[in-house]
DNA sequence: CGCCCTGTTGACAAAGGTCAACTAGCGTGG
DNA sequence: CCACGCTAGTTGACCTTTGTCAACAGGGCG
């Protein structure tokens, strides 16, 4: 498989949805972003969504603090948005580099705003709605990503309640752990002090306590 | 934060979206499941969409193969598509599980398209585009996903094309491991003659014994 | 031509997965 | 209504996997 690219507005999706050719026009502006660009980064105020029309951009997010360790999360080809959580959130969920030379369109919220037509309808609606809960997502699991107690203490501060109705086994899969591990984890944060846990229910008892076992 | 919910269509984003209260209807009809009963599975033909209203619904991938282990992967609460991935794929990527007593609305994919309106709008193409994207993130990472070697593997298959302008560092942060393990275990698949590899180049050699390293 | 960055390889330690035994709590059926 | 049994969760012991640290090498770029 060749690489996909775009070459004009008119054979790009966005272009395209816009009217290009019929007497719209599309709010996007190419750009040419060389490898190792940045495109933007996590946490920052979310101004600009971009779309790949060349090249490969790579979405990584920090484990929260260690600065300088930004593990790469997701691939994003031609023909895919980035930074569309702009429109659910203030901030971005990722850093966004380019790993090729690449050609990116890019707009300010405002101008995706409009080209995305009026508020309230259903397709905005879903799109928002499917914006919000993959970001939510996040959590994520894996060895690197900490150990098995912080990850779980990081997970109770963000999530604390959504505990409640949740098994175990399928916390122990959100936080990509085997349940004896997430078991393991929960007794020595308990021993902490700071939750209050028995076999099927979870009460955070001292979120500082929790915050320093995050190490945030 | 008590448990949110949705009461009435007319409090609901979709009827909302779908003008109900000023001559629209919405195209989902209220369901009711129980802990422990499904929405669909991973793999199924994906016919319906579904709203949740009331509970809450973890989405869960099994390995690959290994039947009866599932690993919850996400949750979605009140207010959540779940199986919205039915607009651009054939089949479910995940299965879809209830684990409270859960008020879920339904809906055909016929239906569903309808309600979103013509194919082709700026925000349609957007949802379609963020569906196939994050759709594809899937690899996911963690260490109980089977070992280093495996998920190298299954990666390979899935997304060789990909792996040329990616830096290892990056592949290995996709993978959920540490560029060190990312060599080891490109180097066991080089000795096992499933792949050709230099510092940085990667061919695919021999496609089935990728396929048995990857345990498929 | 030489430096620097990225990737590779080795040795080591620890985190966590696996297996197994055990317990709590719930539902079921006698 | 009580007892039994089942399932989900917990705890312990062990051992593999993989992360960590360190030294080294290939290639690109100045």
């Amino acid at each position: 498989m060749s690489e996909q690219r775009i070459v004009s507005c008119a054979s790009c999706p966005c272009g395209h949805a816009a009217g290009i050719g019929s007497g719209g026009s599309c709010p996007l502006i190419d750009r040419r972003k060389e490898r190792g660009e940045y495109l933007f980064f996590e946490g920052e105020p979310a101004t600009h969504v971009w779309f790949v029309k060349r090249g490969t951009v790579v979405l990584a997010r920090g484990s929260g603090e260690g600065e300088g360790q930004e593990r790469a999360r997701a691939v994003r080809k031609a023909g895919a948005f980035v930074g569309l959580e702009a429109l659910v959130q203030p901030t971005y969920l990722d850093t966004a580099r380019v790993t090729s030379s690449t050609t990116v369109c890019g707009a300010t919220l405002a101008a995706v705003n409009a080209w995305l037509g009026a508020p309230g309808t259903p397709a905005r609606v879903a799109l928002e709605q499917v914006l919000r809960a993959t970001g939510d997502d996040a959590p994520r699991a894996a060895g690197p990503d900490g150990n098995a107690v912080r990850r779980v203490a990081r997970w109770l501060l963000a999530d604390q309640q959504s505990a409640g109705p949740l098994p175990r086994r399928d916390v122990a899969g959100l936080l990509g752990m085997v349940p004896e591990t997430l078991s393991r984890a929960l007794a020595q944060l308990s021993d902490l002090g700071a939750v209050e846990v028995t076999r099927r229910s979870l009460r955070v008892r001292d979120p500082s306590a929790l915050r320093a076992a995050a190490g945030l």
